[in-house]
DNA sequence: GACAGTGTGTACTAAGTAGTACATACTACA
DNA sequence: TGTAGTATGTACTACTTAGTACACACTGTC
């Protein structure tokens, strides 16, 4: 799998081409850390950051901060404080759906969307 | 709400009722920490200790894993793991089910489980 | 009154987290 | 060719995590 820097460094490089405000310097101050740290993550010498910096991260390469944070090996706080509000129905929920295929899942949340419940 | 500490305290007591196995020196170290650590624990003098050892507490006391770790302000393992594989999929499914009911989140955990889907 | 068992206080620590600060090296272009 | 902007390397640090080690004081009981 695709490691976070990897990612991160491609979605950036990516965005440069057309608009040179995003090099490392640049996008490291606006979501706040050192260029040199910034560096380091893309490079995969470090870890990745927090995951104030990370959903940052996400908004400044407009990518989806739920899948950032998976590659980042986090899940967000708010999910999870979703969870911790009644842990034993995500858990069997969540424990149900994990071998399911993704269609079912997807079908699930639609479902749910439209108001079924 | 109820204190992680607390929890573990009362539920420990509970069981030395009839178990004297069950003091805090005991249960320490069937679970591998030190009486001491164990006895902070419960008197939330230090944070809730880490997933393994909540686990195994969780265990020793006949008490429900995944409400535990969630009073420790923690998410089991494997849930992370579940959403971490497919973010999209499970962060919109758990943020449309986290202002409903719990009857109807309990509804859906059994339709999926009757294979409804 | 010795002693086993119990809970608690104090002091310490190894490893990890999430960075900062600064110096150096490279690259394009005017 | 100098210099502005950019990327990278090295060194350091404050904070947190997840505990251990050990001594102490109390209680029941034989």
């Amino acid at each position: 799998m695709r490691s976070f820097g990897d990612y991160i460094r491609a979605s950036r490089e990516a965005l440069k081409q057309s608009d040179t405000t995003f090099s490392v310097r640049q996008v490291a101050m606006r979501i706040g850390v050192e260029p040199s740290f910034l560096s380091k993550v893309e490079r995969n010498e470090v870890a990745p950051p927090s995951e104030e910096k990370v959903v940052a991260l996400a908004r400044e390469l407009s990518e989806d901060p739920d899948v950032l944070l998976a590659m980042a090996g986090k899940v967000s706080s708010d999910l999870r404080a979703a969870i911790m509000k009644r842990p034993e129905l995500f858990a069997s929920l969540i424990r149900e759906l994990k071998d399911l295929p993704d269609r079912a899942v997807l079908r699930l949340v639609r479902e749910v969307r439209d108001g079924k419940w």
